[in-house]
DNA sequence: TTTGTTGTAATTAATTTGGTTACAACTGCA
DNA sequence: TGCAGTTGTAACCAAATTAATTACAACAAA
């Protein structure tokens, strides 16, 4: 089981609109070129990313800018703009409540599930658009 | 994007094979009738599960056991037995290397993504099939 | 030898992902 | 006004994954 690849592209194109900006305009083409994939999935991310606050669009004229600050961009803000919302684990749909077990796995297991994911969520929260970029120019001076 | 139900229903296996011991025959049917699946899919996680040394499981006469102490089992060695071992994201495959973001894409956010994974399997190595019991017990007597 | 069970392969349907084509709507410019 | 480039979106397709199910050989115990 893996996470699709959406959040690393949203996560990509993030970067893109940041490096080029003032550069060239970053049309859901130029863009896919960047990243390998088809445009329609750049215009897909992007109007996700769009709809969550995260960047603007010109339709129309063509190009994409950030919204927010790039230090108030977190990974989970890109996650949640492009995952869509649900619980991490499938919980088994009906274990059976006549069986002392089948009735409270649910009570026993579901928080500390809901933990799990809530892990992996403040970590995402911790990691900035700022962070990443920090990093790519660290790299790009070398 | 969701993990599969295969860690809730190998937990509710475990569970029911301590709450049953010495009470019922674990057989994969039986344990079927508690997870409400069908049992091949029983005998196919408590396969995983022998595997990776959680239970050993008695061909032709049927019936299944812990095969370590419930403290010594936790949610990352049950998912390990279970889940495929792989990255926690799919990067994309082939961003363009005459980029200078295609180019350090990877190793701007590889690691990011990897803390992120390891947030997850620290909180799953923190839980014990125990802390499991305990909970449950804890239900059952009130 | 009979019965019940495990282990495993094969098949199926449903869902998700990513790729792709197509085209209407929109913007800026000549 | 009309053209060129672009966005937004729908539709379709192939591949992969999940879970359910049937089937059956191998095995163990009575």
């Amino acid at each position: 089981m893996q996470f699709s690849s959406r959040l690393p592209i949203a996560v990509h194109i993030l970067l893109a609109i940041v490096e080029f900006d003032g550069k060239e305009k970053t049309t859901s083409t130029f863009l896919a070129g960047s990243v390998n994939v088809n445009p329609v999935i750049i215009r897909n991310t992007l109007g996700q990313l769009k709809a969550a606050g995260l960047v603007t669009v010109k339709a129309g004229e063509g190009g994409s800018s950030l919204a927010k600050a790039p230090k108030d961009i977190t990974l989970i803000d890109v996650f949640d703009a492009v995952e869509k919302e649900e619980a991490l684990f499938h919980f088994h749909e009906n274990p059976n409540p006549e069986c002392p077990v089948g009735k409270n796995v649910h009570a026993v297991l579901d928080n500390k599930l809901f933990a799990i994911q809530d892990a992996m969520r403040e970590k995402m929260k911790s990691i900035t658009l700022q962070d990443l970029i920090d990093d790519m120019n660290k790299i790009l001076v070398q």
